[in-house]
DNA sequence: CGCGATTTTGAGAGCCGTCAAGATACGTGG
DNA sequence: CCACGTATCTTGACGGCTCTCAAAATCGCG
């Protein structure tokens, strides 16, 4: 945890169109709420399946990525959280976590007391309404994500993260909109989508040789976004601020 | 809707030992959060894909179903919800459903009006925390489902949510503790976990040969919960009273 | 420049899907 | 109570999507 932490008066997430902003005393509550920055390298496990922890976390910048080992070492990816999505708060709300959040990239996170979250609750009902509705968003996600991998071919799945990923990072402004850094192998793929790195590899090729999108150097370019929308056959999402805390 | 409800007061739900009781201020404010109840034959839509709402339920009695459906017809389920369990509530807070919740067998809700769910919050610190958990566990279900569905065999899948679903049950004494009357079809055993009806058949014989269970008549016979808890390779969950509303 | 991580490619096997048809159970009306 | 239509379950054959195994090529980093 780091003493030069970022002021929320000045947080950088706040000034994007992409996330509502604060009343001056729900912004006063967070200041307090947040009780720390905590910055790892890549690769870190910031929590983990299994274990109890004090604290919540909003990612400030950076990836992370949420998944499931089981005992026999077969991984499977819940979700991927970008600045602005909470992590810890979904496993249940005092239970040890049932998975582990793992940094993509150097990561840093608002750190956030559990023990004040009654508090929030209790003081603020306007910030718990919001941090229920990221919950419910968390969920819909990982609901998009199960019909995904049940029910699409693997050329479909493969198409969906990618469009899914690209469209949320560049909400928030991580991208100049076409070509975005994604720190991704092809292992966090496979692991996604319940399939094996080789037919990944291989089915990423057939797709890129569609034209689809372009991988390479940790990097995607997509020509045509709504193109690969509509080839993942998924619904486009419509774009109202979004609350974060 | 039907005029005959069940009084808060007198719910049945209250007085197992699953759920925790509600404070007299607590159920004071439930009592007048729920508008109404509403009783649907099996196979009703409660909730479509893609429509708005303007009521939450909690199932009261009987099975439902959370289910996508693709624009070629494929579904996925999501999940099942039993008594206690809240429905609607989920896709997200005020937008448009993005699955569909069935009745899988004569279903009887307590409705609760969208309207006042601000109000439950602003009023009800405890009840809206208590309505977070919920949702995060309606998020954790539905990633284990998740984890199932990508990393495991056919034989794992479909061991899964019939320990699943027993043990559910079980907490909410409907069953005697081997026997369960169980409204699934093969087809939704199918839709539920990825894979063909046809595989689903021939893989629910190896599982029955092997003696894990026993379905028939719309019933599972459970000989050995323990066992078959083993076999999914699922981790065992711990009892404490859960909050309802 | 050298080593580990990641990507790529090929071959062969097998799990699972599709197609098809028959058997059984269930609900409804006569 | 029986007849009949529909839903559900069962079984077999066959094809293909995806897996595993194996090895080479490329990339990334110190």
């Amino acid at each position: 945890m780091r003493d030069n932490r970022t002021p929320c008066d000045a947080c950088p997430l706040r000034r994007k169109d992409h996330f509502r902003d604060f009343s001056d005393s729900e912004l006063d509550f967070v200041k307090s709420f947040k009780t720390g920055e905590l910055t790892v390298d890549k690769g870190t496990a910031v929590l983990l399946q299994g274990a109890h922890n004090a604290h919540i976390y909003t990612v400030l910048d950076g990836w992370a990525m949420r998944h499931v080992t089981l005992a026999d070492g077969r991984r499977q990816v819940l979700n991927y959280a970008l600045p602005g999505d909470m992590v810890g708060l979904q496993a249940s709300l005092f239970d040890e976590m049932h998975h582990t959040v793992e940094a993509l990239s150097d990561l840093t996170l608002c750190v956030f007391s559990r023990d004040e979250l009654w508090n929030l609750f209790a003081t603020h009902p306007g910030l718990a309404f919001d941090m229920t509705w990221l919950v419910t968003q968390e969920e819909k996600l990982i609901g998009d994500h199960l019909v995904s991998v049940g029910r699409r071919s693997a050329e479909e799945r493969i198409a969906y993260p990618v469009w899914h990923l690209f469209t949320r990072a560049r909400s928030r402004d991580m991208s100049d909109g076409r070509k975005l850094a994604l720190p991704l192998t092809q292992q966090h793929f496979a692991d996604t989508l319940g399939l094996s790195l080789v037919h990944i590899n291989k089915t990423l090729r057939k797709l890129q040789d569609k034209g689809l999108f372009r991988l390479s150097n940790s990097q995607v370019e997509v020509p045509d976004l709504d193109a690969l929308n509509e080839f993942t056959a998924a619904p486009a999402v419509e774009f109202s601020p979004r609350p974060f805390i």
